[in-house]
DNA sequence: GTTTTGAAGTTAGATTTTCTGATGACAGAT
DNA sequence: ATCTGTCATCAGAAAATCTAACTTCAAAAC
């Protein structure tokens, strides 16, 4: 009961911290906002009754008993790497294969694939595509990304993200249309889908969206219909017509202006993404890495 | 962000475990409960990868590789806790002088200061005794345990237990009466309170309570008044009537079974104790430690 | 050969801690 | 003077942790 052991989590945002002389960076390392680092070591400072840093514009300084306590504090820790590294299981798995659908990898999980990897170095990620969506199997991969309401049988499943349909289109096609409140103009666009327009109208979501956007009927629209949303998203950027697409996918493009969306209104649906494994893999450290990250990319976009 | 420390909480709780070869009293130790314990070492276990423990019905028993980390587990914290107590404010006070009601002092406190005592042996505590409910000044010491609403002015407070009316009495008294739904019996004994019988009915909650009995009117009743509330509880252990006391204060004696509960019925007040002082003291570890032993104290009754 | 006891595991739900995201303040750079 | 980069602060949200009740198991006691 006599706790003699300072705040063991706020001593290793402290470590971070003093590494990098930035609490930012700290923050970032320790997969965390700065605010959350800041607190920490607020905390820390306060239980041991004196400041370890001198805060200016620059960054963190220690004062001398931050220093001291930086070397003890990365001595302790050393050892604590040492010995855990030393017992911990060598035959852990430290790879995975991942299957998702060709539109998720292309413009989604690809170009973040690079970050996964400078994180999680050792870690060997596979991708795999498959075009049945809402199926996962047990011989797709490891873990797969699927897109439902979240009914994945037997299979453990987490929901990453709900979807969010936007309406964009390549910006020389609309650049001399003025933004319209009543997107009236959109009925002269061909609109590019991803599923045949005579059941447009029945996916729950969608109708309710095209009624939003001020268009009471479906029949009186042009459809260009893709079997794969990332074709419906390149035939935008080419300004062959307005695209109805899922907002995580087009992001890169959005913020790159390869497309512009022509209006704010959005929908959220119902169904979403889910990271669905074999109930038995929960625990894996690999995979529950893997999904942490997911959540994390997918919130900042 | 690729983690290579473990659960740092968790490998504290290894190390209490492990020092005792016991999860109970390494709980106690931590403060918290057993199954808690259990978890953060299950949780260290499978983080690891291998067993740290082998379990049996007698306690715990180190496995090699847990043999092995406690070891380096203990060296690193042996350097943390070196490194912390080095730097930690060396004039940081480890005395202090709790200001209680007489009652508070001799029904709860006292009867428990043994305990707090052997799990901070190097703090030392005295208790003062004062008459004046509500109110806490500086002079009254350190800290104050006060009851009231919560409104303490410029002193910082904090909750400890909302107040709850009992009524009591002594075996012997109501031995041959049968326990009596309606409580009519009751008007037969003395009623003993610690305030004057025309103000009770004023009383926030006494009313109410009175009420709740089955006694619509005060006046039929027959009132002993005592100037404090334990002896109140002393006048009901001799036999001399039916109390009705805060339940804190007797819960010593019910469970020694000098009285007996009369009813089930009880009353929780919006007034209870709260813990008075400074609000620069907020953040003294000494006081901190009083705080957290009062507030699990008290829960446990 | 039962019953009791003591130890630990296992849950769901409650509680507490921690984190986020927005904001504000500050100082040096542009 | 306004930016820019830095940290502190805060309320509400999210997540981790804890509790309390229950179960299981094996040795000890009867």
């Amino acid at each position: 009961m006599r706790e003699n052991l300072p705040p063991l989590n706020a001593v290793r945002a402290f470590e971070q911290a003093g590494r990098h002389h930035n609490i930012a960076r700290a923050a970032q390392e320790l997969g965390v906002s700065a605010g959350a680092v800041s607190q920490q070591i607020a905390q820390l400072e306060k239980w041991i009754g004196c400041k370890l840093f001198r805060r200016n514009n620059r960054g963190l300084e220690f004062t001398n008993e931050g220093l001291e306590y930086y070397a003890a504090v990365s001595t302790a820790f050393g050892t604590l790497r040492a010995a855990t590294s030393a017992i911990s299981r060598p035959n852990v798995r430290k790879s995975f294969v991942v299957s998702v659908t060709s539109s998720f990898a292309m413009k989604w999980l690809m170009p973040r694939l690079q970050d996964f990897r400078e994180k999680w170095p050792d870690i060997e990620i596979s991708v795999k595509t498959t075009e049945l969506f809402g199926k996962f199997e047990e011989s797709d991969g490891d873990v797969g990304i699927r897109y439902g309401t979240g009914d994945f049988g037997s299979f453990a499943s987490t929901e990453l993200a709900k979807d969010k349909l936007v309406l964009v289109a390549s910006k020389t096609l609309v650049q001399d249309v003025a933004l319209d409140e009543e997107l009236s103009f959109i009925s002269c666009l061909p609109l590019l889908v991803d599923r045949h327009p005579r059941l447009i109208a029945n996916y729950p979501g969608w109708a309710e969206y095209l009624k939003l956007l001020g268009m009471k009927q479906v029949d009186g629209l042009v459809f260009r219909e893709f079997s794969q949303q990332w074709m419906v998203i390149a035939a935008a950027i080419n300004g062959e017509g307005a695209a109805l697409v899922k907002e995580c996918l087009v992001a890169d493009d959005l913020s790159a202006e390869r497309v512009t969306q022509l209006t704010e209104k959005t929908i959220e649906l119902e169904t979403g993404y889910h990271l669905v494994h074999l109930p038995s893999n929960s625990s894996d450290p690999v995979i529950r890495s893997f999904k942490n990250w997911l959540r994390r990319a997918l919130k900042r976009n």
